[in-house]
DNA sequence: ATTAATATTTAGGCTTAGCTAAAAAAGTTT
DNA sequence: AAACTTTTTTAGCTAAGCCTAAATATTAAT
């Protein structure tokens, strides 16, 4: 069982997040590609970096064959993932920050380095499980309960659903939300989908709209 | 009137900010030793950071006859001393942090970047002027109180004085401090002064104790 | 005013973390 | 199975930020 966490820089911690987050659905191998791709570096950058996390046993990496987590590698990217989320939460409700912005100043909070500092912030948000856009908070021995949500693009026609969550965290998405005002805990009905376009018409607020697949496939809810 | 801060690195807000700090006080140029010392680095790597900031015009450089801050390098010192202090207060009045815990934590989070942050969380705090040490909070332009304060070494004997803040801001003689129930706003007398080791007796909570000159020349006091 | 001591700068090297371009492996077509 | 395409890796380069050792200025002492 890990419980320390070596002294990892900026980049290594920013990798090892993005490996965590590809590895959460899939159970293969992470490509090189992905990684690049998700970080917005070059594939050989992604070779160098995944070969030093290797060297320090945080992934697992053979030639060609693409990385996976350790098992202490997985318990490093979740405590930045907890960092991270709780951070949001931090910013969110006493900062008064809006659901749109936490995002990236957390993108940097996540890094600091002190287990008292989280600990105390997570006793002075009073224990929270979830941060702003839903996703769970790991607790300190890096357990993170799995949250029951589908996409909304997935539900079928007539089905009643509460927003549980986002996918795509993105300021923009998040402020056509607003707009719309849908939040987390928000009902939604389903009324009817289009095949056509797969948009699907829905009532929240006892309003009725109609929403592009684009968006419903980046909406998770709960089935009632 | 500088207004805006530009991209600067960790590093180089790490030295920015060691300038500043030796500034104050004198008002010559700094010396390359004098800053590597501080940085505990060597003064070959200080030269090339100097010249590194004299480029981006935060600071005055000439050869062989130190460093002093441009306003621009001033204001931009000013803003992450603002940052560490805020940062400071809500590590111990929100999160509990005990005094002589709370500068290292600081160290990290006054490189976070986001005016909106720091001016939230100047907010929260309810605008405070003063850091856990005593030191003034800088506010959003850069304007800083000058506190009125000598070390209690400096006291004349039979003076009544109140501490009003810290040279040395290590742990270890902030715990020192918390033994003897020295706090910020406590009052002391000073009784005597040995001439032989400069120590003096002292009475504080009604306790008379003797304090090394050591002490006295690391606590900053107010005359009543 | 030389000489000696100290401080500062330059020169060259190292590490981290990125890059491009070329080589090699894997996967797909035909 | 051979040829082509895509993916991945290797090799070599760059910039930041540090270092040591050597050279040069400055300051202090005789």
């Amino acid at each position: 069982m890990p419980v320390t966490v070596q002294k990892m820089t900026y980049s290594e911690e920013n990798y090892l997040k993005v490996i965590y987050h590809l590895s959460t659905g899939t159970n293969g191998g992470i490509t090189t590609n992905a990684i690049a791709h998700e970080m917005e570096s070059k594939p050989s950058s992604v070779t160098d970096m995944v070969k030093k996390l290797a060297d320090k046993e945080l992934v697992v990496y053979k030639k060609y064959q693409g990385v996976s987590l350790t098992d202490r590698g997985r318990f490093t990217a979740l405590m930045i993932v907890r960092k991270h989320r709780l951070w949001e939460v931090f910013l969110l409700e006493k900062l008064n920050f809006s659901w749109d912005e936490v995002h990236d100043v957390a993108e940097q909070l996540e890094h600091i380095k002190s287990e008292k500092l989280i600990n105390k912030l997570e006793e002075f948000l009073d224990f929270p499980t979830k941060d702003p856009h839903g996703d769970p908070i790991p607790d300190r021995e890096g357990h993170i309960k799995k949250i029951d949500k589908k996409l909304l693009s997935e539900v079928a026609d007539g089905k009643k659903v509460m927003c549980v969550g986002v996918k795509d965290s993105s300021p923009a998405f998040l402020q056509y939300l607003d707009k719309q005002q849908i939040a987390l805990g928000s009902a939604i009905d389903v009324i009817a989908k289009e095949d056509f376009d797969m948009s699907l018409i829905i009532k929240v607020n006892d309003k009725q709209m109609t929403v592009s697949n684009k968006i419903a496939s980046n909406l998770f809810v709960k089935t009632l």
